[in-house]
DNA sequence: CGTTGCTTTGACCAGTTGGTCAAATATTGC
DNA sequence: GCAATATTTGACCAACTGGTCAAAGCAACG
C-alpha cells in the first residue's frame, strides 16, 4: 500500500499512519481533525494533504493494515495441536497485542462501536467466515472428547473481550489496579479460567 | 438533576437526554453535534440551548446519570449470599443491561477508551473503592473454600469485558451469529463458564 | 381581554474544519 | 552547476461548529 516512492514519501507516510493512529484511536474519526494529524507527524496540514488525499484516506489505510494483524491470529489456531494450548496460546497472543498495541485496539473498538461504516462488510464477510472456521474445529475438539462442551463462538468472544478490555479500557483498569501492571496478573487469570473451563 | 420545571420542560429535558444518548453514543462527544442532537429531540438549536447552556452539559448530564445506574449493581453483591450464585446473578443482571441498554454501555465506554477525561476521578475514587471492597468479598469467600481462588479483580474485568462486549461490540456479534439471537446463548455460556471458574 | 412569564425561532457571529492552489523551496540526476 | 522533479508552505475558501440574542409566539392567570 504505502510501498513506492522516495525514502522521504515512506518517511512521511510512516510518519502520517503513526500520528493517525495516535490521533484517530483516542477520538474516532469524527472527533479528530487534520491538523492535529499534521502537527503529531511533524508536518503542515497542506503538507500531509500532498501524501494522503484525505482524512478519509488516512483512517481507511490505517484500518486496512489493522485488519491484517487482527485476522493474523485466528488463522493460526491448528486442528491438529492441543486444543487448549491451542487455545490459550492464542488468548496470550491477543492479550500481547493488547499490551503491545493498544492503540490499534481501541481504533479498532471505536470503529465497531460507531457502527463499523467501513470494515461492516469484512465483518460479514471474511471475519464471519474465519470464525465459522474456528467454530468447527473448536466443535470437533469437543466432539472428540478433548476439551468441554462449550459454544465455539462464545468462547471466540470471550477471549477477544477480555484481552481487548485491557487495551480499550486501559484508563480504568489502571485505575482500580493502581500502579501494580495489570498485564502480568491479567495471564495467570486468563490461563486459568481457559484452563478451567476446557479441560475435560 | 432535571427534576424542577414544567411539564414541558420536563418532557423537552428528556428528549434531549435520549437524542443526547443516541448521538454521543454513537459518535463520542467529539465527533457529535449539537444540531444532531437538536434535530433527533425534534427541536431547532437554540431552543435546545435554552434547556441546557452547552453541548458538555448534556453530555455530563448524561454520563452522570449512567455512574449512578452503572456502579449499583456492584454494590448489591451479597458477601452473606451463596457466592457463585451472588456473582453469577451479578454477571446476569451486567447481561441484561447490555441487552435493553447498549447505548449506555457505548457511551461509557467511548468515555472510557477516550481516556476518561471527565470521570477519571470517579475512576479512581468511588470506583476503586467499590472493586476493592467487593474484591475483599470474593478474597472471603475463596479462603472460607467457598469458591475456587481467584483474582478478584480479574474476574471483575472479566465480567464486564464479557457482559459489555455483547453491547460495545453488538454490529461485530451479529455480522458473525447472523440471525440468531446472541444473548440467549451468552447467557448459558457466561453462567457455564464462571460456574466452571468458581465452583470448587 | 390583557399582561406576565415561559418557549421558540431566525439571524447572526467568531472560530474551526476539510480541502485547494499557486508559488516558493529543496532535492535529484545529469 | 542546472534543469527537472519532488516537497513544502502561506493564503485562501466554503461549509460547519458551538453559541448568542433580540424579537416573536404562546400559555395561563387574573
Amino acid at each position: 500500500m504505502a510501498k513506492s516512492g522516495t525514502r522521504i514519501q515512506k518517511k512521511n507516510q510512516a510518519a502520517i499512519l503513526e500520528a493517525g493512529l495516535d490521533v484517530f484511536s483516542q477520538f474516532g474519526f469524527r472527533g479528530s481533525t487534520i491538523d492535529q494529524v499534521a502537527t503529531k507527524a511533524g508536518l503542515s496540514k497542506p503538507n500531509l494533504l500532498y501524501y494522503f488525499p484525505s482524512k478519509e484516506a488516512i483512517y481507511t489505510a490505517l484500518l486496512a493494515q489493522l485488519l491484517e494483524d487482527w485476522l493474523e491470529p485466528l488463522k493460526a489456531l491448528d486442528r491438529d495441536g492441543d486444543p487448549v494450548e491451542e487455545l490459550m496460546a492464542y488468548a496470550k497472543r491477543k492479550l500481547d497485542m493488547s499490551q503491545h498495541y493498544p492503540k490499534e485496539s481501541r481504533l479498532f473498538a471505536n470503529e465497531i462501536i460507531q457502527g463499523a461504516p467501513r470494515i461492516g462488510d469484512v465483518l460479514k464477510g471474511e471475519l464471519r467466515a474465519l470464525v465459522e472456521e474456528v467454530s468447527d474445529v473448536i466443535n470437533g475438539w469437543a466432539e472428540a472428547g478433548r476439551i468441554r462442551p462449550v459454544n465455539p463462538y462464545h468462547l471466540v468472544f470471550t477471549i477477544w473481550a477480555v484481552t481487548q478490555h485491557y487495551a480499550d479500557f486501559d484508563v480504568q483498569v489502571r485505575a482500580i489496579m493502581g500502579d501494580v501492571d495489570p498485564f502480568d496478573s491479567a495471564e495467570r487469570h486468563l490461563d486459568d479460567m481457559l484452563r478451567q473451563m476446557l479441560s475435560v
